[in-house]
DNA sequence: ATATTCTACTTAATCGGTTTAGTAAATCAG
DNA sequence: CTGATTTACTAAACCGATTAAGTAGAATAT
């Protein structure tokens, strides 16, 4: 093994030998154990300096029988990174884990996540201390076997209904309503809806919201305006082509998320709809791309990088048992951007962060904690 | 620390027990140690199998003093992770990788990785075998230091110039070259270009490829028809607009990339130029978005998965020892794809593969080992 | 003054593997 | 038939940390 040159790194004898103490000592120090002496910590903490020592991890995981690292789960990579839902949310993942000096490996599922159980040796052999499932559907339900387990293991905005694994979601059902809401008032009645794939928490709550906005305005749903797009641009553009050869289509149209509300403004320019009163469209994310589509997008923000920095310090407080009971449910909030794929007035905008830029007007809530 | 409940899982000690043999053996099983009997092996193997054993990652690694474990440095996740070029890097770095039974640690250089030396620590440590650098750029001139380590280090689709790091690279020459040689071969004489950045290497062999193709059709370079978009969509339709505002103004361009194609075609809607005599555009990556741009974009197609995957196995080489002498490039190579953004005719595809569809047409050499 | 508790450490066992050195039995050379 | 070599294993040291148990010496209690 060609393992190159260069000086070996420091252990912690080499430290102890510098301070003239035991290892133990050392390892105190390390981990503010609080019965050493500030005198002697100083020493220590001179001899680490100086020699520029690092603990090996290995060393450490095996003997302390817990990990730093973390395990973070994904249903695909290459194509589903492209997904800027995904590289925001994993952005998140490590920007959280390295803060605490923690060690990310990432794992795909191909869809067929746990199968077999063997993740649960990740966890025996104490490989990793904990594991984050991003884009979890609801197909997963043997995920219920964690449960038992009570390995720290948390879903990034995802859930599963009646089992209560910990998680941090967005308010999906809102991102729906104020979508659908949106449309209703500038005076739309006739709303079509693209939906999500069925297997997804975050499609079925939209499509819930789409309802409840329906509902409230006193509009009667109409299953026929509801048409999947499987989170595909290609999908979502047959799907609106459906939606505009119904005998009365739509004058507006509710994609489940950004990318499917591209999808549908491919099909209006095929279907010559080039006005924007021809037919309007609210997507949902708001991903950086939004921007930048003919007409600019409306949207709904989800905070897909807060909430997943908010799972990895759910995972966290999993870890170090400080949360006494089963499942932890946090929700995060979203609010409305209005561009110009609606024809709304632009309103002023209530607060600033890395996507909204001064074109953008968004209205809505915070996030709360 | 609440690490859950389950049985423990095996260790090498268990299995050696059932086998009836000592711990050594099952070492030597589990490393394809020639030494041990067959009969012996098979049942070694048995018990392996029966008690759903896997090494301890953090033991095998601490004693062997060598990583399974494999870093792999991006400028940047969230944000760059978006990017299908780099989305598609580590989709093909993972499967190389876990095919391998390695472990994937990814970390993030935010655009200064190893000023401090510090990365030098994982390899002392022994944390990580070996490491992977996608996106790095000139200004890395640091990582010479590297050399004399003799750590396994390999660039993705990136050199530096008079250093003797290993890569994997793509022909980026040629891939400027082919693109614009079709301009050329379409009649144009006046094609612009928008460059990427200059401390890339991908940026500035693209554009050495673009000149030569002029060169050699007897066309005079002119240095006013260069612009550079910095790899940004933004940016590159800023550049398009200061070309397309030239006294004589290009019939073409290329862009060094399909996100910068994209800006461009973002300029000529705004510019008016809705015709594709108006302004051909050739990109490069050809990333999957390019077949959904109005209109669909022409482009050199860069096997960035293939090159990731060959990036892995040469550092696997590395690891092992089976490159005597010191830097090894390897090159791939790329293929013109031709659709409908310079009004060129559909040619007879040449190739399938992930990215190239039915309504593609494919010009150019296969992929070289 | 003596027993007891604290404080600030150290010794030694341990985690689960790999690897060096060693050994008994089998094979081979002469 | 005897000594040398080969084959197929094992014992024990080791990797670099953590941690349970132990121990001087100082402080406090009685």
């Amino acid at each position: 093994m060609a393992n190159g040159n260069g000086p070996k790194a420091a252990t912690i004898e080499m430290v102890a030998a510098e301070a003239g103490v035991s290892k133990t000592t050392v390892s105190f120090v390390l981990n503010n154990n609080p019965t050493i002496s500030s005198a002697t910590r100083e020493r220590v903490l001179q001899a680490i300096a100086k020699l520029g020592y690092h603990p090996n991890v290995h060393a450490r995981n095996l003997s302390s029988q817990k990990s730093r690292t973390v395990c973070v789960l994904v249903p695909e990579i290459g194509r589903i990174f492209e997904d800027p839902y995904f590289a925001r949310a994993i952005g998140g993942v490590y920007d959280e884990i390295e803060a605490a000096e923690y060690n990310l490996i990432l794992k795909k599922t191909s869809f067929q996540f746990a199968r077999e159980k063997e993740y649960l040796n990740l966890f025996r052999r104490a490989e990793i201390g904990g594991m984050l499932y991003i884009g979890s559907t609801l197909d997963d339900d043997y995920l219920k076997d964690f449960v038992s387990t009570h390995h720290p293991f948390v879903l990034v905005n995802s859930y599963l209904p009646e089992i209560p694994i910990p998680c941090v979601i967005a308010d999906n059902v809102k991102m729906g309503y104020s979508a659908t809401k949106h449309l209703i008032d500038l005076g739309h009645q006739r709303i079509g809806h693209v939906r999500g794939s069925t297997n997804t928490v975050t499609a079925m709550d939209r499509c819930e919201g789409y309802k409840k906005a329906l509902a409230e305005a006193g509009i009667v749903f109409d299953a026929s305006l509801v048409a999947d797009g499987h989170y595909s641009r290609n999908e979502s553009a047959s799907a609106a082509r459906k939606l505009l050869e119904l005998p009365v289509r739509p004058t507006a149209i509710y994609a489940c998320n950004d990318i499917m509300a591209m999808g549908v403004q491919d099909a209006l320019k095929t279907s010559g709809l080039r006005r924007i009163s021809d037919c309007a469209v609210v997507g949902s994310d708001n991903i950086e791309m939004s921007r930048f589509t003919h007409p600019p997008l409306t949207t709904v923000n989800m905070p897909i990088y807060e909430i997943s920095r908010a799972a990895v310090r759910l995972l966290f407080d999993l870890m170090e048992g400080k949360l006494p009971n089963g499942s932890a449910k946090q929700v995060m909030d979203t609010y409305l951007v209005v561009r110009e794929s609606c024809g709304a007035k632009h309103q002023p905008r209530r607060r600033a962060d890395g996507w909204t830029r001064s074109s953008d007007a968004s209205v809505g809530g915070r996030t709360k904690k």
